[in-house]
RNA sequence: GGCCCUAUCGUCUAGUGGCCUAGGACGUGGCCUUCUCAAGGCCAAAACACGAGUUCGAUUCUCGUUAGGGCUACCA
């Protein structure tokens, strides 16, 4: 019985594909992401394999760029990386297998021939389709442009996508698609089929830009005579405009984000959540718990326009969880040792920040916000306060934080015990606000005992000197 | 132009014929907390594209319309 069922039931084996002609794009990130998921839920294997046929375009830095963020986003491949460009003689002999049982032949049409060719269909109101003009020929490989396969389908193709249902195609309207330059330069579609076939891929999950591939592939498939993969298109990431997501609006490189300060897990939870949707109402979740509830059913057919503002309130969530000691080497990492300075007083910074923190980057800001501009002495005033009263309290916090001991101002708990018992005594507002306003020169600020704590006993007091001082000169 | 896909708050979405007075999250607004700003807590506004069917009953099923998107390479 056993025996009999995995007979129907192949290993789940999927994979993702990317072109090493660019960065790691967002829209590739989360399709690797649910290959991944799949693969992890029911068991399977996830590959990875490199689509680096294009020659011209294809770069190593970008597929190492493609590496490195996989990696970074936790979504470790089982297999691979393959390269395609490795396995030229794998194509090369089922090209040959075409030839031999006539599936295939040589054209030698132009590319300006055929671009012409195609701009009087399209005026015609015409399907653009290559209609077979050097399909009985004989050309030799010499004469040849490129290489096609007979496609003799009558019938339409129909094939089940698990996501949208039964798809129908017209194969009269797809024509005699090219498959190669030549026996040593396969094209997409064709390398694709043979790869996933050669590496037994159960299912191909993939952006909804392919769907009017898989006809082509199916075609190839069959002249193959290759099993059919089961199939699952994605919706599209989209900009604000609801057009496939693109630089014009964002950033569309997972390094990108890694360098604004994202972390992974708020990327991943984000990218999750675009086109599928958790079982309960709790949206934040880990890698590993987005697989727990993962399944191909509760995947969106619409596109998702990617929202930044739910991105940002993701990393907030993520970086309130870690402690400073992580944050501070992650700030490290991502910016050097430098922008950190003293560590001790970061680590001040970082835990003050935390709550204001969208990404890592805002550390910079958050640092640079202690240091004390020019202000106006107006700022000092809690209300319609009095000048005077407001001196007189300046006057004696500046006392009694000058007879705390060093070590004492190192002790944020303590640093509020002394003080406000005095606030509390002569008004709250009447008291730390001018010390606020004093310490960090800004209407806007985190609380005074914090800025104390962060800039320590030195420059506290000769900030607190310095805005006596105003209030004296100005007092008259 | 042709082919294909899609359609619930501004955005991501729940919802599989009655549990819907359409639920959650982000964002937005308000209130509370409070020395300011964040953070936090509470509350609110905000959507089934339209038209025909089917049905006792449609957000949910069917058809059409409209709107959006994708593809249309010797790129992947």
């Amino acid at each position: 019985m056993f025996n009999k069922l995995k007979n129907f039931i192949r290993p789940v084996r999927v994979r993702i594909a990317p072109s090493p002609t660019g960065n790691l794009h967002i829209g590739t990130a989360r399709t690797a992401l649910f290959n991944w998921l799949f693969a992890k839920k029911y068991g399977g294997k996830f590959i990875l394999r490199i689509e680096d046929t294009d020659l011209e375009r294809s770069r190593p830095e970008f597929e190492k760029d493609i590496i490195n963020g996989l990696r970074w986003l936790g979504l470790e491949w089982d297999e691979g990386p393959y390269r395609q460009s490795e396995r030229l003689d794998t194509y090369e002999k089922y090209l040959k297998k075409l030839f031999k049982e006539d599936k295939a032949y040589y054209c030698s049409c132009s590319k300006e021939s055929l671009e012409k060719e195609r701009q009087r269909q399209m005026q015609e109101g015409k399907p653009t389709i290559y209609e077979g003009a050097c399909r009985n020929k004989k050309i030799s490989a010499e004469q040849s442009q490129l290489i096609r396969i007979k496609n003799s389908f009558t019938e339409p193709i129909v094939f089940n996508d698990l996501i949208r249902g039964d798809i129908s195609f017209d194969m009269k309207l797809i024509g005699d698609i090219a498959i190669a330059k030549n026996l040593r330069t396969p094209l997409y579609n064709f390398a694709v089929v043979i790869d996933d076939f050669e590496m037994k891929i159960s299912h191909v999950i993939r952006g909804e830009d392919h769907i009017a591939n898989t006809p082509k592939q199916i075609l190839i498939q069959q002249a193959l005579g290759f099993p059919r993969p089961k199939y699952a298109h994605l919706p599209l990431i989209l900009d604000p405009d609801r057009s496939k997501m693109s630089k014009r609006f964002s950033a569309t490189s997972v390094q990108e984000y890694r360098d604004q300060g994202y972390l992974p897990e708020a990327l991943v939870n984000f990218m999750a959540l675009l086109g599928w949707h958790p079982t309960t109402d709790i949206e934040k979740l880990l890698l590993a718990e987005i697989m727990e509830q993962f399944s191909l059913e509760r995947i969106q057919k619409g596109g998702a326009v990617f929202d930044i503002q739910k991105l940002n309130w993701f990393n907030a969530e993520y970086i309130k969880e870690k402690t400073p000691e992580e944050l501070l080497a992650a700030i490290a990492s991502l910016f050097g040792k430098e922008t950190i300075g003293d560590p001790a007083v970061a680590i001040k910074i970082i835990t003050v920040g935390k709550p204001r923190m969208n990404t890592l980057r805002d550390f910079r800001e958050i640092r640079n916000s202690f240091t004390l501009k020019e202000y106006d002495r107006s700022l000092l005033i809690w209300k319609n306060t009095p000048a005077e009263k407001i001196k007189e309290n300046l006057l004696k916090t500046n006392e009694m934080l000058r007879q705390l001991l060093v070590k004492e101002f190192n002790d944020l708990k303590n640093l509020e015990r002394y003080l406000m018992p005095f606030a509390d005594s002569n008004g709250r507002g009447e008291v730390l606000w001018p010390l606020r306003a004093a310490i960090s020169g800004r209407d806007k600020s985190p609380g005074p005992f914090e800025l104390m704590w962060i800039l320590g006993k030195e420059e506290t007091l000769a900030r607190l000197e310095k805005a006596i001082q105003k209030l004296n000169s100005d007092v008259e």
